[in-house]
DNA sequence: CGCCACTTTATTGTCAACAATTAAGCTAAA
DNA sequence: TTTAGCTTAATTGTTGACAATAAAGTGGCG
């Protein structure tokens, strides 16, 4: 089997979830980060499995996965249902990643290798031009996920990579995705992007973190200030 | 129903899990927490069913939730295994703690009320007797536990709290579990403690997360001295 | 008219059988 | 003897039916 004119294995590749749980958890994933299905609302069973075309077994098991990355809260014998969207969790969020990232950032400043410095800088030439371009006006969605994304993994720490682009990204997504209104000026984000792979270049960790803690914590006050002025339901 | 004279409505607690698949992860938890199930030992779910007398369903789910907490490792149509006790996995997990807890002993500094302080400084008497009865030799096991474990709750942030407590926590007893062999000293970890209230009690979040970071940080250098020396398979 | 208890309904939790996939064992050929 | 391919066994993934629990609706009583 497997003989098909692939000769590079491609897509082959183990750790895949071709299962249907494996697919569900996906596409209920994304529902939730997009807002398909509302923050609070309830997760009917019957109702998603009919709607998914699985049986309850594997839908359940994807409602679990979704309960471990922090998307939906479920109670025994009344069921699960989507987080609701509260400013005090966004800044619990926001506070976890700021000490995880902060750390990943030290980390990265003492791994990471020359190809990897090389393609952040790419990165940050994109997110320049970007700014240029557009007068620094939106810009983040996904540039601003890659350049963290590519600085975690360089942290070389499993653990603390898991936790970060496995349970907590999606959350994240979550979050960006439902405050999207608010734009934020990206031309200060790109400076705070430039200083911190100049921190890593020098291989300066305590600098690197330092500086990470404080993108985030940015990036925190803002969003509290927009949220707070709003009658954040 | 349920006005059989229990007027402080005590253990009638919502969010407790009477199910089967709750208990069941309680106690394969707690097996492999305790060595019961070894480290990289496969999890056989007809067996298991078998010996916990459950159906296999409510034990996969369990098997999932263990996942979640890091215990358990899962590949698609192969099947889970307990982790494995590798040196390098336990101090990827005190750098996650070290980020976590420093921001919770921060936060604490901040929030923690008089009560609170009291408790903890409770702990502490209780932790001093103990070291100059035994003239320093163990402790830790249950009494360091308390202590973070209170410092934690003090943060006032649920996320952090959920992830060091629900999902990490059981990694930490695991590792300690299992390297238990290795007697710490506690004078050390007392005085780190004392200094840590004393910060607290200052509300100086900044020196509080310092303290709380180095503390953590000694514990995981002593580990590795310890275990690099072994021939840790 | 409002409140309490009971009945009904809907939803979640659990089970045992079936299907699909992987791993192990075996035979045969080089 | 080794290795490739096939056959068999064991294990995981999935399904639909059944049981237990909680919510909603209903009727009667104060």
């Amino acid at each position: 089997m497997n003989n098909e004119s692939n000769p590079s294995n491609f897509k082959v590749d183990k750790n895949q979830d071709n299962t249907l749980s494996g697919q569900t958890t996906i596409a209920l994933r994304e529902a939730i980060v997009t807002g398909k299905i509302k923050p609070g609302e309830k997760l009917n069973e019957p109702k998603l499995a009919e709607q998914y075309q699985v049986s309850r077994g594997p839908l359940r098991e994807a409602i679990r996965r979704l309960v471990s990355m922090g998307l939906v809260e479920h109670i025994p014998h009344v069921g699960a249902s989507v987080i609701p969207l509260e400013l005090n969790r966004i800044i619990e969020l926001y506070e976890v990643r700021e000490a995880l990232e902060g750390m990943a950032a030290g980390l990265a400043a003492t791994h990471m290798n020359e190809q990897e410095i090389a393609d952040l800088k790419k990165l940050l030439v994109i997110h320049r031009q970007h700014c240029e371009n557009n007068a620094g006006e939106y810009m983040q969605t996904e540039g601003d996920f890659d350049f963290h994304y590519l600085i975690i993994k360089s942290s070389r720490n499993a653990l603390l990579t898991q936790q970060l682009c496995n349970e907590l990204y999606h959350l994240i997504r979550m979050y960006r995705f439902q405050t999207s209104r608010f734009k934020t000026r990206s031309n200060r984000a790109l400076i705070e992007h430039e200083q911190l792979i100049y921190a890593i270049e020098n291989r300066d960790p305590a600098l690197a973190e330092l500086l990470m803690r404080r993108h985030i914590s940015r990036a925190k006050e803002s969003i509290k200030s927009y949220l707070s002025t709003e009658d954040s339901n």
